[in-house]
DNA sequence: AATAAAACCAACCAGCTTGTTTTTTTCTTC
DNA sequence: GAAGAAAAAAACAAGCTGGTTGGTTTTATT
């Protein structure tokens, strides 16, 4: 019932090197061990999928092992409670989908990194993952539950910080625009992730022309440096 | 313990006239009936509350009644199930933001309006209201609760045409570029949406510098009537 | 081969939530 | 003023959740 473990790209960055999750390794040394590192991984992605479907508050340990393919109990045994499983959930996500960017930043052309600027849509793609999803709802439960935020801000914030070293270390060109580039970043993230969430209401066609002009938006930016509000602070007392 | 009723404007549009909550006004006939609508008030505010501060999960019938000033019983002879009660919210909440976000714009100098796009930041307002917060909880937490979603979807994408109305009522020098205009207003809810839900990870200055660059996005989009993107559908495979 | 340890499983308990039912209080109306 | 309806409060029943506890199988060590 375990699924494949985790494979071993080198790590692209220094930053994200730090973070790979320990004891999900199915290479190391004794049976048990590795049988234990399958079985963790099968319930991070379990508890990932129904973070993704089900919600945060519907999460429940239950469900979690029953979609793992697990008992209760020895869910618990690897993880002896709900919050130490979600902190592991997070940081689980966070590499996972990251390496996942890496690659596929990897498979795009010289010509489609640098002169179509396809980075986006690649960062668009690894919002549309299980893993983004299963991050947005703890996100979105940690603004209304205190115990969930002081285990996620942390993570949050630190995942922040090596988020902008793995984009431009993917991308070293913008090195020396650093802060223009990640302006563009977080202009980015905050719409594609509004975007996410009217996924639902909206059609096809209002998504992607959404989208489109979203991407356009950043382009420009990017390239003009910045926007020129026509009276900059004029209209935002506060916010 | 009620708080104060819902005032009466004359309403702004007719779509939204359409649209005005029943049994909340405390201006009619006997006593009890205003009674009524004052109590029910009360609930529907104390559960925007409970939404926001706690998000749907824990929003519990009980914390309502709590939070309202009331005993159990008494919500539940108003709201006979929770289901209720969260589709009476949903219509309360939208009403009551759309009626505010008017109330604003009137508010605003024909110089403001036209020229300086204030606009954008009286809908940046209605975005940091207790109902949009409300709202926002609801949404993502009917994307993994399919009894929710039956009741919110209808009603979002109701409320999605209204809200289009609404705004263009408000601008209606925008009345012949009606499509660019409502590009422009989906793009600004969804990046208006993501940098609501960032707004704990980052600080103020990254906030106010992205929601700067969206305006001024959100301007020069509107101004030359779109924007053109290298190469339109070459990365947009899929989403 | 025997002991220790790891992995796993099943049952239980206390707390909480929702919806129903019953009782009490308050207001309307004849 | 009294009967009846509405509002409010309280008590009850059933279900679910998370954490604990005790027991069983499998693997590692000596």
């Amino acid at each position: 019932m375990p699924r494949s473990a985790a494979k071993k790209p080198p790590p692209a960055n220094i930053a994200l090197a730090e973070l790979e999750p320990e004891g999900l390794t199915s290479e190391g040394q004794g049976w048990q061990q590795r049988k234990s590192a399958q079985t963790r991984v099968a319930i991070l992605d379990a508890a990932i999928d129904c973070l993704e479907k089900h919600g945060y508050a519907r999460t429940t340990t239950q469900l979690i092992a029953e979609t793992a393919g697990i008992s209760r109990g020895a869910m618990l045994h690897h993880y002896a409670t709900k919050q130490e499983l979600i902190a592991s959930v997070i940081d689980y996500a966070f590499y996972k989908r990251m390496e996942a960017f890496i690659d596929r930043v990897h498979g795009l052309t010289e010509e489609q990194r640098v002169h179509q600027n396809a980075g986006m849509e690649v960062y668009w793609q690894s919002i549309l993952t299980r893993e983004y999803m299963a991050t947005l709802q703890l996100s979105v439960a940690a603004r209304t539950d205190a115990e969930l935020r002081e285990i996620l801000l942390p993570k949050h914030r630190k995942y922040d910080r090596v988020e902008r070293e793995t984009v431009l270390a993917a991308f070293p060109e913008w090195s020396s625009k650093a802060e223009l580039f990640e302006l563009s970043m977080d202009f980015c993230i905050a719409s594609m992730e509004g975007l996410l969430l009217n996924r639902d209401v909206w059609d096809d066609r209002r998504r992607r022309v959404a989208l489109r002009a979203l991407i356009s938006a950043v382009i420009l930016m990017i390239r003009e440096g910045q926007f020129t509000p026509p009276s900059p602070e004029a209209y935002l007392p506060n916010g």
